[in-house]
DNA sequence: AATTGATTTCCTGTTT
DNA sequence: TAAACAGGAAATCAAT
């Protein structure tokens, strides 16, 4: 009955994570840099940050993925391989050539960036110095904070992760998060359908798995795809991935072992199909959608 | 304020 | 023996 709530500190964490990184998020980027980054940056740099016109193609594609998600469109009602582009080249494209890569979808993120951009340029003195906690980030973080809050873990000293990575996605991206702008046009957009009810902070345990898998460059060997056809894939660094997705939760508890219970309440509900008898691999099932490369 | 879906936490037992 | 796997039970949290 009584369990032991006080121990909560128990965990060498940092630690096996360390061990276990060695990627681009490892060892390469550790906080040389972040003071500048996290009190206050100059505003150019924030810019930078902020506007489509300077993202990188990774940032395309996060702010793809959020608008959709935002919208509550499935991620596979899209070809992804259309965005494979940078800030620039998707600024520079036109309202037709939004419908030609994204079909019915296209209008909307056309409006989307085109809101994104009008903000941009107006945005960075609404910015309040308050919410500059700095850092950021792990991918799936969003870069359109639609809803309010901005996607800012502020998990403090933890850099084992993020950081200077060479995406710099979040970082002050909460641009149009002031109130009392007109942001809510994109909230009062009508909903393309009501099939997903709430989905807390954007990202559901298998998504976030999933989109790893999906970014090569964000994923230095934490997950790896064992059949990519059939959704097969295995943890490498479990761990790893454990301490990434508590970080997202901002939950520094996060182990393996509890987020494994988590993958395995996914078979019942047919999201991950048991792949009995191979340690850490898993397999998508027929409720996971936007593994499939076909789906892009 | 109550409900609820999705985990999170803990635990005991089994398997690799 | 140390990790993983299996699930049950209960707690937690955020959205509604």
């Amino acid at each position: 009955m009584v369990r032991n709530t006080s121990c909560i500190m128990s965990i060498p964490s940092s630690a096996s994570v360390d061990s276990q990184l060695t990627g681009p998020w490892g060892s390469h980027y550790t906080s040389t840099d972040v003071p500048t980054v996290a009190s206050g940056f100059p505003g150019r740099l924030w810019q930078q940050e902020t506007q489509p016109q300077y993202w990188t193609k990774f940032q395309v594609w996060e702010w793809l993925q959020q608008t959709l998600d935002v919208h509550q469109i499935d991620a596979t009602s899209i070809p992804f391989q259309n965005f494979d582009i940078d800030g620039r080249q998707l600024c520079a494209m036109s309202f037709q050539d939004f419908t030609r890569a994204a079909g019915s979808v296209g209008p909307l993120l056309y409006q989307s960036l085109t809101e994104l951009r009008w903000n941009g340029q107006y945005g960075s003195e609404l910015f309040a110095p308050l919410d500059i906690k700095t850092e950021v980030d792990d991918f799936s973080c969003s870069i359109l904070p639609y809803k309010e809050e901005s996607c800012f873990y502020s998990c403090t000293n933890t850099d084992l992760f993020e950081t200077k990575d060479p995406f710099p996605s979040s970082i002050a991206v909460s641009t149009p998060a002031s109130p009392g702008t007109d942001t809510k046009k994109l909230h009062s957009r009508p909903q393309t359908s009501q099939m997903k009810k709430h989905n807390p902070r954007g990202t559901h345990l298998w998504e976030f798995i999933r989109d790893i898998l999906l970014n090569p460059e964000r994923n230095p060997g934490l997950i790896k795809w064992e059949d990519r056809s059939e959704g097969v894939f295995r943890f490498l660094k479990s761990e790893a991935v454990a301490q990434l997705w508590g970080k997202k939760k901002n939950n520094s508890s996060m182990t393996y072992e509890k987020l494994s219970r988590a993958m395995r309440y996914y078979y019942k509900r047919e999201i991950l199909e048991r792949v009995d008898g191979r340690r850490l691999v898993y397999k998508f099932g027929r409720n996971a959608r936007g593994w499939k490369e076909s789906d892009k």
